[in-house]
DNA sequence: ACATTCGGGACTTCCCGTTTTT
DNA sequence: AAAAACGGGAAGTCCCGAATGT
């Protein structure tokens, strides 16, 4: 692929990842992302087949994003229940500063709407993070009842309840505050330890990172 | 007005919100919602004026569904802590069983593809919530230093965060459940007193409401 | 018919012409004519029994008016060409102050945009005039050589297209100014005796026309 | 733009004359172009944007005729007034000939139905008749004492009127020969030379015009 | 290989003239 | 005579292929 493409696949990428978020995927006219691209139709069409392909690329581009995410959070060395707070808070950021990752969530919610079978993210973040509540269980970090699949379940409802309400009441600004705060109230009910030093310790192993983030 | 007109506007408006709710607003036409209700546009442009007048008649009846749930629910004899839980399985119940309350739901947040301002639902939850603990706090049912203000956007975040969820992954039949599994996780975290007890009696109060239900 | 319903189908009408006036025939729905009128469609309905009929009606009270105005002019005691100038002044009055005139006028040019056939006017005035102008060569006030069914067509040209353009151009008070200038420049053609003289008769009998005028 | 392009807005702003000329604006519905000119809505929207473009385009290419028409007739080595008078029977047979130019015209009566702004032909053509008068009364072909403006007045209203009548009965064929008539009446009004002379020679410009007509 | 211009129709929102019901 | 319903278009947009450059 010429760069020139490249960079046209991009813009255009970019601007059908704003409208979407925007509108929504059928408020949304492949007109729309033409004008706002600057690119022309004929050029969209090349690169991405269709309005769909459009759809399907952005979410593609959605989904790559978090097993790199997960991992860099993942390898930090700290107790499971704190990587998995910072992750909370990487996603938090990355949903506040990223058009792509709202417009992804957003195609995610009008799935049936688009006509091809767009991966489920719930899903996922559940297995994952059941899995992580497993391991903070063998740990002792939470309590031996704690029924993993159903802690998972609520963990994951609440974070993105939480994004969606911030998004709605437009205090995206305060979406890892809230976050915090939720498993501030959480953490009892898991039976954590002293949830103030698990936070404290979260927040500091996200402020920096890994060792070197970009 | 006439009988025959309540009957077309109801029977339209159904039509539209199960359509809004499966599509969307952008997704759903008017000749959509004129076929499967199998009247007229003449008849729907005369109830609606508009798709964005069908879209509002859809929200406003969802949102004056609200009052009279919550009056129901609050006048019981109960501890305001369980009047809380009990009135959010009402709430599930109504998610679950009434299309026009899942329309309104996604119409909500679609807002910015319809050109109206629709009333925002999530601040009056969280308004409302948020005097529950104020309540709750003053008759020592919560713990004394919780923050109503966070928590109730918490609570709210979650609980909306569970419908999203639940109806994103089929489970929709489930909802009721993730609530209370909620709850008892948010419980200890809210200094509440023993979540069996609380949860039990929120449960007893909801399968037998008042004493007259419909 | 009842008083009420005479006031009502005058309204209507006044309203239909209006509208027919500036907006023509296609231009104008019937609902506009309702709200215009005050009215209700049923009424309108109930009086004109379609679109068409409301341009029928408007049409047909246009045709209606010459034969009085004709008459009434050319009682008086004066010479045929001026008589019929003043005749051409009266009719110039009233296109300036009636809009049902107006209304007619157009509707009469969008004769092929509505179904029904409607009198010829042009027709009628060309025969008028033709029978004026043999009428004043019987009478040696126009020269003998003069084409009187030629003429007669130029005559009523000039003076419908002299109101189109005043129309046009926003000037139609200065209408009655420009009719007695073309005759000015007609007169000496036609061979006539001193146009200055014929002119102010005209103006003359035309600004006190019978006797009592309303 | 391509060839195909060209061959298609013509055919399509062809249709669009004529069904506006029958029937006007209003009563011309786009499908109407659409089906007549055989091309399809898309590329009707592609050409004109609009069906207000569509008359756009139409006013335009009329009001596009008149410089050329002019500067041909102009030309001629002959008296002003014979030159005005050859300048008329052109437009005549051009109003005969081309449906673009009848529609323009119609259209023009119909402005105030459309949204935009035409230009105002009935101006332009005062304005040169003015300053053709202007010139002819310099030369001494026409009185001293005339009204160049007022009179150039009257011409145009008399030519744009003898064409509307001419079209409402059907007798277009006729229009050069009352064209003629109505100068013959005029000129002895404007104090012109002997008419029988002038109107000849008009005619025989008319008909051989510059040197190579098309 | 990449981009653009042009064209094709189906579809969308809404209004229109009209009839039917109350 | 008012309220309600009826369908058939109206204008205009949409998504996309096909033709046409660079």
């Amino acid at each position: 692929m010429q760069e020139r493409a490249i960079a046209t696949r991009y813009a255009v990428m970019q601007a059908a990842a704003q409208l979407f978020e925007e509108r929504g995927y059928a408020g949304t006219s492949v007109g729309d992302v033409v004008r706002l691209s600057g690119h022309t139709s004929g050029s969209v069409y090349f690169h991405f087949n269709s309005k769909e392909g459009l759809a399907r690329a952005v979410a593609e581009a959605y989904h790559s994003l978090w097993p790199e995410l997960i991992e860099r959070c993942m390898s930090a060395p700290e107790a499971v229940l704190v990587r998995t707070i910072a992750l909370h808070l990487a996603v938090a950021d990355a949903y506040r500063d990223d058009v792509l990752v709202r417009a992804g969530a957003r195609l995610w919610f009008e799935r049936s709407s688009i006509g091809t079978p767009l991966p489920a993210p719930f899903a996922g973040w559940i297995t994952v993070t059941r899995g992580l509540l497993d391991e903070a269980r063998a740990c002792g970090e939470v309590g031996a009842a704690i029924d993993s699949g159903r802690a998972a379940h609520l963990i994951v409802a609440s974070f993105f309840g939480t994004h969606t309400v911030d998004d709605a009441l437009g205090c995206r600004d305060q979406l890892a505050g809230h976050v915090l705060y939720m498993w501030r109230l959480l953490l009892p009910g898991l039976g954590a330890g002293d949830p103030a030093d698990v936070l404290d310790r979260a927040e500091a192993l996200h402020t920096q990172p890994t060792r070197a983030s970009r």
